[in-house]
Formats: C-alpha cells, structure tokens, sequence
DNA sequence: ATAATAACGAGA
DNA sequence: CTCGTTATTATC
C-alpha cells in the first residue's frame, strides 16, 4: 500500500478479477480501492487463498511491467526495518515514478515480456572461458589482484579500499566493474555528485565500451531517469553507476556494489527514512551473493567498523608505496616570518604557503588552494567601516565559529577577546563572507601574471591544463590538474576543525586528502602544505597519508563516548509532547539508554535512543511500532524518526 | 478519510 | 434495559 502511514506498513490481501490475471504479476503498480478511496500500491506476491473473510477486488493494474523485482523489494523490506521506517516510503526512493512515453520507448525496443530471466543465472557460466580481467593499478595494493579475481569469480569478497595518493580511482573501479560484468554478473556503484559519476563514467566507457552501463541519478529528470531504471531493470544494461539515486537500482545478478568517498554527506538521503547509500548497498550485498566496495582516500569510522568486525578485508598499499605516492606535505602554524614577506603579506597568507606556491609556479606548475565555501564559516567585518577584521597576530580571517561566539582567527586560531578595527577603531563586528572568489583576487594580485581559476558552487571545473596557474577551489570541487599540482595549500583547517561536529575531524581529513590526492609524488615536485596546527591527530593522518590510523581511534572514541558507528543511534525530533508521546509507547530494549531532551530547531525538540549494535533491530522496530501506534490514533503532531542521523548535535 | 464496532449514559 | 450518541479502531 502506497501510503507512508506506520500502522499500515503491512500487505493486505485482495481478489484479481479474471480480466487482471495475466497482468497481475509480483512487482506491478496496482491500484485499489482501500478505506473506501483508490490509493496505488505493490503487488508483493500471489496466493491461493487469504485468511482474510471479506475480500475486494484489485481496481486496476497500472501497468504490466514489474518495475519492482523481488530483490529490490526484499532489500526495501531490509532497510525499512533497518531505519524504522515503512516499505512505502523506501519504494518511493528505489523505484523512480512511471514516465509512461519513456515505458512505452522501452518495452516497444525490448522483448514483449520485460520480466522473464535473460542471460546466464549466476554460477553456471564457465569460468575457464572467462578472460582475466588485468588488475592494472590494483597491482599497487598486495589484496588488489586476488579481490579482482574474486570479483571475476563470482565470489561475495568485501573490501575496505584505501586509494592512494594521485590514484585515479574511477579507473579502478571501472577494472573492478570489468571483473564482475567478465564473470557475467552485474555491478551497482553510487558515487557523491555529477562530477564524479561524469569521471567514472567516462572510465567505464574506456574499459567497457558504451551501452553496458546506464547512468542514474536524479538530475536527469523523470522521462530520462524512468528511461534508465528500465534498460537495468531488463537487463540491457549490466552495470549501473550514479549518484544516491541508484542505490536501490534493479540490477540482474548482482555481483559488486560499490561506492566512493562514503564520508561525503551526499550519500545520507535527506527523504525518510533516511537511509545512508554505504548501508542500503551493505546491506544488498548482506542480502544477495554480492561483493563490496567501500573505497576512499580518507576511511570513515564506518568503514573501519567493517574491518574490524572482519566483515571486509582491507586493501591498501604497503607503507613503502605511499610514501613514494605522497606529496611532500608540512603543516604551518602561526606565522612570524609573515611580516618579512611582502608578497605573503599581500595575499594575507602563512610565508610557508605562499613560497611553496611560489615555487610552483615557477616550475611551471599548477597550484591548487582549497578554500571554505561560501558561507560556510561566516567571516566577520567590521560592523562601522566593514573592513575584514584580520587577526591581530597573524592577519588571518577572523571568524565566528558560532552566532554567540567569541571571534577567532581562521588560520592560527588564536581567540581575538578584544578587537579593535585598525582602520576606524570599531569594536562592534558583523559577519561577512570571504569565499572563493575574494581568495581568488587577493592571490591574484600576490601572484601577478598568473592565471587564476576558480571551482566552486556556481561552477566546478572538471580539469585543469597542466602549466602555471592558480586554481581557488572549495571543497569538493577541485578540479584534477594535468600530470598532477605541484603546490596544494590547504586553508581552511581551523574553519573545519572548531566545528562542533562529532564528524569534525574525519571530515577534515576527508577534505584534505582529497585535494592533496590531486598533488604530483613528492619526488615529483609535489607538495602540501596544511595551515594546522602540526600535532592535531587529523593532521598528523594526512602528514602520513594513513586514514586508517586515523579512523581506527576515531572508532575507539566513538566507543568511549557511546557514539555511531560504535552504538546504534536514534533520534526522535518534533513538538515536545509529540516526542515524549512516542517515547512513552515505545517498547524499547531493556538497555536502551534515552538521551535529551535538547532544543531543535523552530521550538521542536529532540531526543536521542542508544542501544547496543547487538539491539538495533529491536530498537528500530520499537519505535516503527510506536510511531505505528500515534498515527493510528491519528496524532497530528509529526514526529520524525532517525536512524544513526548525520548529524548529532 | 470513513465505516464498523465498542463503550457509554440517559431515559423508560 | 434499550436506544442514541460518542470514542476507538481497522481499513483487504
């Protein structure tokens, strides 16, 4: 039943009328009549009789093609009791809504039937004719050939991938891909934004050809993306590759999913339940006879978990490897060679950065500077003559890390208690916004004669050519630099660090080693330079390109604090009353500890469930059967449910 | 949303 | 004790 209510998040049974029989497959949009009103639904499956005395008839069959497959729907029952939340509104999230022009384009080109089985069933294709797919640049990690030769084989391997520095990772996983679809299984992999699906897109079109893989992603708007569901769903396409949108994609005898970069908040579907990509596509592999890959060049405290727990095997290069892929990289603090250097001066910048930069540049090198998004941290100017305040001891931006705090300077950290404005001798402060685009001027101006790019919100630069020049970039939006950058300056450490996140430093890292991945080898010329605080541990993890080192303690503390991924987590969010409503009907685990309340945001409140990874199912079912329980009594205040949110404070 | 069903209370 | 009204609950 297509309706997101908790306490009808179960199958009801109905008649087919003899005119609907042969259209009336498992997997097709129905239509019936429910409470006296037509409401769409799920044909979840056929039977012969029904306990159930009196009986209605299904109203109509919306359209013969089972859209969804029996694996999708299993692995949306999975993630609705995973998240506490109903089929329904998993189905919304994995079948796209019915373009009927585009069905009609599909099923005319495609066999009459959609539904019937194509190709070879999993395990009965004869292995010794499969060609073995070279491991290219897996051979640079000692587990790359074997998992490649697992994936070719059929077999369920999971994988934990540490990519390297300057590793081309959407090549990998097109090779990765190639070993499946070469051993006649399909692959799903979701990557974080249009970016990177054009990136490994391209790959896969290099190594497979076109028309084996099919795009999807919420950005092609229905007609297109209805259009693509349908050619995986039929098989035409073995592979399909996109953004959270394809996490649910039907693909047929799936033998790899994977995803890139889990640590990117792109992959946390914003829609309830909210389920996470890396999870929905651990949890397909859990379901099915399916490989694994979670790959980055940082590790979540999530990832690490898997390994751990022995679920996943890590692959990662030898020691030896990375520090010959490694950019030369330092970290700068505050800075007293900075008034020496005028050039430095003008820029406002640490001298280390900006000599490095200069270094580069002359080598005819591109320099590559990550830089806060817009907004992101709100700078502040002064309030009477709005000139930027400037740190009193290194001149870096100042900042306020919260609306009530106390301001402080992006690039030491320093606290500036005190201000005074050295142009009016204002003490009064308001925010202000440095982005990309005023970096971008005041580096021109230090580095005159070099061109100056920018890549950020209004418009990410894919690529940029190989010789001198300066590219501004936010995070996330950096461009790959041809043959590699020789300079990578990384500024805005202390912005990421003072958030109150508890991701805070795994997202720094996250951050940094993705623009310090575009920078040549050391020997190459390549250096880093990260305006931080050298000691700090997030740091120290770039310094020695080693996340996992990094991801490691970050899991002991979340175990020390009683934080995901260590725990599972719940929030429950809305009116006070609401909130303590549900929690008091909740049958939850005997351990359950319950949290808060704390103040959310438009006088809402929010309270926090923890119990033992042991207990989540018991926890989440408790609390679907809860909210099961307020709208059957038609509660109208919303209250909302969160498995392990994001964020959670 | 709406119909059935259970619960309830006032007047016979 | 019955009818009419109102909460409750299930909805194939």
């Amino acid at each position: 039943m297509d309706v997101p209510l908790p306490h009808l998040d179960r199958p009801f049974d109905y008649l087919v009328p003899e005119a609907l029989d042969a259209d009336a497959r498992p997997g097709v949009r129905v239509k019936v009549r429910f409470a006296g009103q037509l409401v769409d639904g799920w044909l979840l499956g056929r039977a012969e009789s029904s306990e159930h005395p009196k009986l209605a008839y299904l109203e109509k069959v919306v359209s013969p093609v089972p859209v969804l497959s029996p694996d999708v729907a299993r692995l949306a029952r999975a993630v609705a009791d995973r998240y506490a939340g109903s089929l329904a509104d998993v189905l919304r999230l994995a079948v796209p809504p019915r373009h009927a022009r585009a069905e009609k384009a599909v099923t005319a080109a495609d066999a009459p039937t959609t539904a019937a089985p194509a190709g070879v069933p999993p395990g009965t294709a004869d292995v010794d004719a499969r060609a073995e797919v070279d491991p290219r640049g897996w051979r640079d990690y000692p587990a790359g050939p074997a998992l490649l030769r697992a994936l070719t084989e059929g077999k369920p391997a999971r994988a934990v991938w540490s990519a390297l520095p300057g590793e081309d990772w959407a090549d990998r996983y097109a090779d990765a891909v190639a070993a499946t679809v070469a051993g006649g299984r399909g692959a799903v992999v979701v990557v974080a934004d249009a970016r990177d699906l054009d990136r490994l897109d391209a790959a896969l079109t290099a190594v497979l050809g076109a028309g084996r893989h099919v795009r999807l992603t919420a950005a092609d708007g229905p007609a297109r993306r209805y259009r693509s569901f349908l050619t995986a769903l039929t098989g035409d396409a073995e592979v399909v590759i996109g953004t959270r949108a394809a996490m649910f994609a039907p693909v047929r005898r799936l033998g790899l999913v994977a995803i890139w970069d889990d640590g990117d908040d792109l992959h946390a579907e914003p829609r309830a339940p909210y389920p996470h990509a890396r999870d929905v596509l651990l949890t397909r592999a859990q379901l099915g006879d399916t490989a694994a890959v979670v790959g980055g060049y940082a590790r979540t405290a999530e990832a690490q978990l898997l390994v751990e727990t022995g679920w996943a095997r890590e692959v990662v290069a030898d020691r030896a490897v990375v520090r010959a892929r490694t950019p030369a990289m330092a970290p700068t603090g505050d800075d007293p060679q900075l008034a020496r250097d005028p050039g430095a001066a003008s820029a406002r910048l640490p001298s280390l950065a900006w000599t490095t930069a200069r270094d580069a540049l002359r080598a005819d090198l591109p320099v590559l500077v990550q830089v806060p998004r817009r907004g992101y941290v709100p700078s502040v100017a002064c309030a009477d003559c709005r000139a930027p305040a400037r740190c009193p001891h290194c001149a870096g931006p100042l900042a306020l890390p919260s609306a009530q705090g106390t301001p402080a300077c992006r690039w030491c950290g320093r606290v500036a208690a005190a201000y005074a404005c050295p142009e009016c001798g204002g003490r009064r402060l308001r925010a202000s916004v440095t982005g990309a685009r005023r970096t971008a001027e005041e580096l021109g101006r230090a580095f005159p004669g070099v061109p100056v790019r920018t890549s950020g919100r209004e418009e990410v630069l894919a690529a940029v050519p190989g010789g001198a020049g300066l590219v501004i970039a936010t995070p996330g939006a950096e461009p790959v630099a041809d043959g590699g950058y020789g300079a990578v300056l990384l500024l805005d450490s202390w912005a990421l660090l003072t958030r109150a996140d508890l991701r805070a430093g795994e997202e720094a890292l996250r951050r940094w080693t993705a623009a310090a991945a575009l920078a040549r080898p050391g020997a190459a010329g390549g250096r880093v330079v990260v305006v931080a605080d050298g000691a700090l541990a997030p740091v120290q993890a770039l310094l020695r390109w080693d996340s996992a080192w990094f991801a490691a303690r970050e899991l002991v503390e979340r175990r020390e604090l009683g934080f995901p991924p260590a725990v599972r987590m719940a929030s429950v969010t809305g009116a006070a009353e609401a909130v303590a409503d549900l929690l008091a009907g909740a049958r939850l685990p005997g351990d359950a500890e319950v949290l808060g309340p704390v103040p959310a945001d438009e006088g809402r409140e929010r309270m926090l469930v923890r119990v033992p990874r042991s207990r989540a199912a018991a926890m989440a079912e408790a609390l679907h059967a809860a909210a099961g329980q307020r709208s059957a009594r038609k509660a109208a205040e919303p209250v909302r449910l969160q498995v392990d949110p994001l964020i959670l404070f």
